[in-house]
DNA sequence: TTATTATATAAGCAAATACGAATATAAGGT
DNA sequence: ACCTTATATTCGTATTTGCTTATATAATAA
């Protein structure tokens, strides 16, 4: 099997969405478990406008997938995105988000659907 | 030897810079052979100050050392940064920069020094 | 010294970005 | 139908970014 390489813009674009700290975190969390907005506002601190666009962002380059349960949407991982490999990388050179949801659900803040 | 992590700020800021293309592709470059910024100019099709201030920060960062030799100041990879597994996990997604750098050296527009 | 070449820095500006506040939409419960 | 909860969108704004133009600095050669 031949080695694909990533176009530098594709590259550069899954890069600049993952240098900022609070999208780099949703994909930490996410890398996890999926992950509802409510979680991540509560987990990052910020408004829940702010979470909203950024995982519009992550959404839209495809970075993420979306699933609404009920009243709550789910966000997971897109494992099939072409720079996936390049995001493990990443993802692996970095805590990640396990340790944090714990407290969640130990505080009850997590949400469970299924 | 117990596996180190990045913080995510830290992260995030080296993310951040490689997510540009003309950055990003400063890095293929030097990752090659290092590189002089008239090579760079040459090779990225912008102007002097624009590629100065981009290694400029790139410089800032760590990621690229700075070398002068006569006329000419060299930047290179620093190997030595605490990201540079995730960078090289970057870089070798990406087309490296040999094929263009070996038309520079075709069209007799690199700059050999020692 | 003066001129030339390579690079860096400063200033200014248009575009992009990240956020909060307010509002809209969507789903479920009463 | 109404209310509540969760999420999305819109709008305004302060900040950051990437570039150009102009100028400064550094090194070498004549």
């Amino acid at each position: 099997m031949e080695k694909m390489y990533l176009k530098v813009e594709d590259a550069a674009q899954v890069l600049k969405l993952m240098g900022d700290k609070t999208r780099l975190s949703i994909m930490r969390f996410v890398n996890v478990d999926e992950c509802c907005v409510c979680e991540l506002v509560e987990l990052l601190g910020l408004s829940q406008p702010a979470i909203s666009q950024h995982l519009r962002k992550l959404k839209d380059a495809k970075l993420l997938n979306e699933q609404r349960k009920g009243h709550w949407v789910f966000y997971s991982i897109n494992k099939e995105h072409p720079a996936i490999e390049v995001v493990q990388g990443i993802l692996d050179a970095l805590p990640n988000g396990k340790q944090e949801l714990e407290e969640l659900s130990n505080n009850n803040l997590r949400i469970i659907c299924d």
